[in-house]
DNA sequence: AGCACGCCGACT
DNA sequence: GTCGGCGTGCTC
């Protein structure tokens, strides 16, 4: 016997819960999971559709109980249930829940309540309601005779979910009264519009150049083909990318098809969004973290309905439910927010190629500096290769020149800033243009530690050291503990306890002294936590009201500021020291992109890199601004140490408050590895702290296994998730896992 | 969302 | 007692 579990179409259900039910055996062979069944629910045994998300031949619930599917509705495909079958292949390839792929995959998130407006009218006139509500106060009927006196007061109207909170106008009294036809229920869509768009003027259409016709015609051959690949736009910084996203997607909208457009949540300024506007106005709907779940459920809704034709958004906006997608558009395609942080840990490239392959939809890759996995993908033929490599207009590449740091102090020189960097900013002053400062490091991170102990102050809930905020107070920026600034050394006694501070807010204190006439602008976590901080910043440097700008990796992403002709890094080295495979690569992406703003008006840009490993290969080729040169040398390491993409490694995380259990709990998984792995092939490493060790007072712990087949390690993985469902010393352990 | 169940006050 | 309204909780 086969059981399936459903999940019931009302959309007022909270997702959380299935019910199981038999599958009749003339279904069996049909049966998928994500398929629309009919099932009888509740108590009057009504008809509903519902959707298969797991089928097992083990009963969960009393089998006299249960009920049995009616019927499969094959041929209704709708939106959902494509979704839905996503969700099924994610919990299948990244190891997780049904429940938690379902929540991230379907736009009814939690309780999304007023999806639609339901408003309670009086169906007959004021005199005749006034009689029935006098009538009713005599009798028994108290509810009913409250809401009357309320609609009349209203004149006639009244808000339903307002009248059922404040009234207690439940279901049961609403419904004798309709019954009775004193009242009536009015339904209207209404819609949480993401606020000021008025000011959108529309945008000049440009001719693309040549270079990008061309590239433009390469992606269009490649999409003619009727087994696509997924297409790699390999455009240097300020090549024009997105005006041939922009011709690409009015040509897919041409032929009745929807697309949606990924953008890295940091990109996702006024700028972007008003090019977007300004190109497709009504057709185009955008997503970002600031909209509440409801606006969110809203937009989602549009596009459900046909309102919208294209979607622009961060990661999550890969699950807009359109119907008739014919585009999937990943910009910046190597930057780390496409990788989901919670369960199930999907990459939103991966997932983009499903889902496009299931609906029949193009994939484009864009980026500058291509992830290490999208370009040896590319190498190998699985994704088609198209270059722009010009920039727009003929516009040079910046010229970069290399600072070594330890020569600087061999000089005597202790500032942050060298003496070359120094005089270019001085010169840029002098002719009036810009300068973007770029420290590669988060926020105010300095932290705080005894002079003559070393005592670091940490974090008594998290496994990080506390960081000094302006305001003299001491953070944790990972569960937000605070406490005041300490006078002396707890370990010691000492007085000399004090900030290292090495964040923007130093860098601007330095700014500040050595050139006490230039009007500086800082971004970073501290100045945009208010909205419309970060917009206000930055149109604020376009406009020229300030002639330097200092930030963290937020000052990058794709803005366009023609006045800009020099770029700094203060201290390169910073993300290169980072303990992770990927920081050589990391490192490379984000100065090249950096050294990329520099130069993209009419005057020709420079930009200066400050390091103290002046002889890296990723500092040496983003200075020649030569992405094959990386790649070469980037792919020998990995290689050599097998690192994805050439190899694959599956990380095996477990969140637990009892450190022992933890411990012990990881050490028996880690057993179960090595008994079920099939031979020497497999790296087992581990279990180790993760990189944080503690957060919030949970302990987190880390397994890692690499293998050169993925299936390998996703069959074990498969072999984990039953090790720990059997074994309930697992119960109070929270088990994730991630592939890379 | 719908439906049953159980509680409660008013009236026979 | 009994009847009907009204709130609550469950639905495989």
């Amino acid at each position: 016997m086969i059981y399936a579990d459903i999940i019931v179409d009302i959309s007022h259900e909270k997702v959380d819960r299935s019910f199981q039910y038999k599958v009749p055996k003339e279904l069996e062979a049909d049966i998928r999971m994500g398929m629309v069944v009919t099932i009888p629910f509740g108590n009057g045994n009504h008809e509903r559709k519902g959707y298969v998300i797991g089928l097992s031949d083990q009963a969960k619930f009393d089998i006299h109980k249960m009920k049995t599917i009616l019927s499969l509705c094959n041929d209704e495909e709708t939106t959902e249930s494509r979704l839905i079958a996503l969700a099924a292949w994610m919990r299948e390839y990244y190891g997780s829940t049904m429940i938690q792929a379902l929540k991230t995959v379907l736009p009814v998130q939690d309780k999304v309540k007023a999806k639609e407006k339901r408003t309670i009218c009086l169906a007959v006139d004021f005199e005749k309601a006034e009689e029935i509500a006098a009538e009713l106060e005599k009798g028994r009927c108290k509810a009913r005779a409250r809401l009357l006196r309320v609609l009349l007061r209203e004149k006639g109207r009244l808000d339903c979910t307002a009248a059922s909170r404040e009234l207690g106008a439940n279901a049961s009294v609403l419904r004798t009264l309709t019954d009775q036809g004193i009242i009536r229920i009015e339904h209207s869509q209404v819609y949480r519009m993401p606020g000021n768009l008025e000011e959108i003027l529309p945008e000049e259409r440009q001719e693309l150049s040549p270079i990008q016709q061309l590239a433009e015609e390469q992606i269009l051959e490649e999409w003619k083909k009727p087994d696509a690949r997924p297409v790699l736009l390999f455009g240097v910084t300020g090549s024009g990318k997105t005006q041939v996203y922009m011709s690409l997607i009015e040509q897919v909208i041409a032929e009745g098809k929807q697309v949606i457009v990924l953008i890295p949540e940091i990109a996702l300024t006024y700028q972007t969004v008003r090019r977007f506007y300004g190109r497709f106005g009504e057709k185009v709907s955008v997503l970002n973290s600031r909209l509440s779940q409801g606006e969110r459920y809203d937009q989602f809704k549009r596009a459900k309905r046909g309102e919208i034709q294209v979607m622009v958004g961060p990661r999550s906006a890969l699950f807009t439910p359109f119907s008739h997608l014919g585009l999937i558009i990943i910009d910046e395609e190597h930057e780390q927010t496409y990788k989901s942080e919670n369960s199930p840990r999907y990459h939103a490239r991966e997932t983009a190629v499903k889902r496009a392959s299931m609906e029949g939809a193009r994939v484009l890759l864009g980026s500058a500096t291509p992830s290490m996995e999208s370009y040896s993908r590319a190498m190998a033929g699985e994704y088609a290769l198209v270059k722009l490599e010009a920039r727009y207009g003929d516009r040079s590449l910046p010229d970069v020149s290399i600072v070594d740091l330890r020569e600087e102090l061999k000089a005597g020189n202790r500032s942050i800033l060298s003496r070359k960097l120094k005089t270019s900013i001085e010169e840029r002053l002098k002719l009036g243009e810009q300068t973007m400062l770029f420290l590669n490091r988060r926020g105010y991170a300095g932290f705080v530690s005894c002079r003559s102990c070393g005592h670091v102050m940490k974090c008594p809930h998290c496994d990080v050291s506390l960081s000094e905020h302006s305001n003299g107070r001491l953070v944790c920026h990972y569960c937000g503990y605070e406490q005041p600034r300490t006078e002396q050394c707890p370990e010691c006694g000492s007085p000399y306890i004090g900030g290292f501070k090495a964040g923007t807010q130093q860098v601007e204190q330095v700014l500040e002294k050595t050139f006490p006439k230039a009007r500086i602008l800082r971004m970073d976590y501290d100045t945009t936590r208010n909205k419309g901080s970060y917009e206000r910043i930055l149109s604020a440097f376009a406009g020229h009201e300030a002639d330097i700008l200092v930030g963290t990796q937020m000052i990058v992403k794709g803005h366009d500021f023609p006045k800009v002709t020099l770029v700094g890094v203060i201290a390169a080295d910073l993300s290169l020291n980072a303990s992770d495979y990927r920081c050589a690569e990391r490192t490379f992406q984000l100065l090249t992109q950096a050294v990329g703003r520099s130069g993209r008006g009419i005057r020709k840009g420079e930009a200066v890199i400050q390091t103290y490993h002046p002889e890296h290969y990723s500092i040496q080729a983003s200075k020649a601004q030569d992405y094959e040169a990386f790649y070469k040398e980037e792919k020998g390491y990995r290689i050599m140490m097998d690192y994805p993409p050439f190899a694959h490694m599956l990380s095996v995380l477990a969140f637990g408050e009892d450190e022992e259990l933890l411990e012990q709990g990881m050490s028996y998984i880690a057993k179960f590895i090595r008994r079920v792995s099939p031979g020497s092939s497999l790296h087992v490493i581990g279990p180790a702290d993760a990189a944080v060790g503690k957060v919030n007072d949970v302990y987190r712990k880390v397994i890692y296994l690499k293998h050169a087949d993925e299936k390998i390690l996703n069959s074990i993985k498969d072999k984990i998730e039953k090790y720990i469902e059997i074994n309930s010393g697992f119960r109070k352990l929270y088990i994730q896992f991630d592939f890379s």
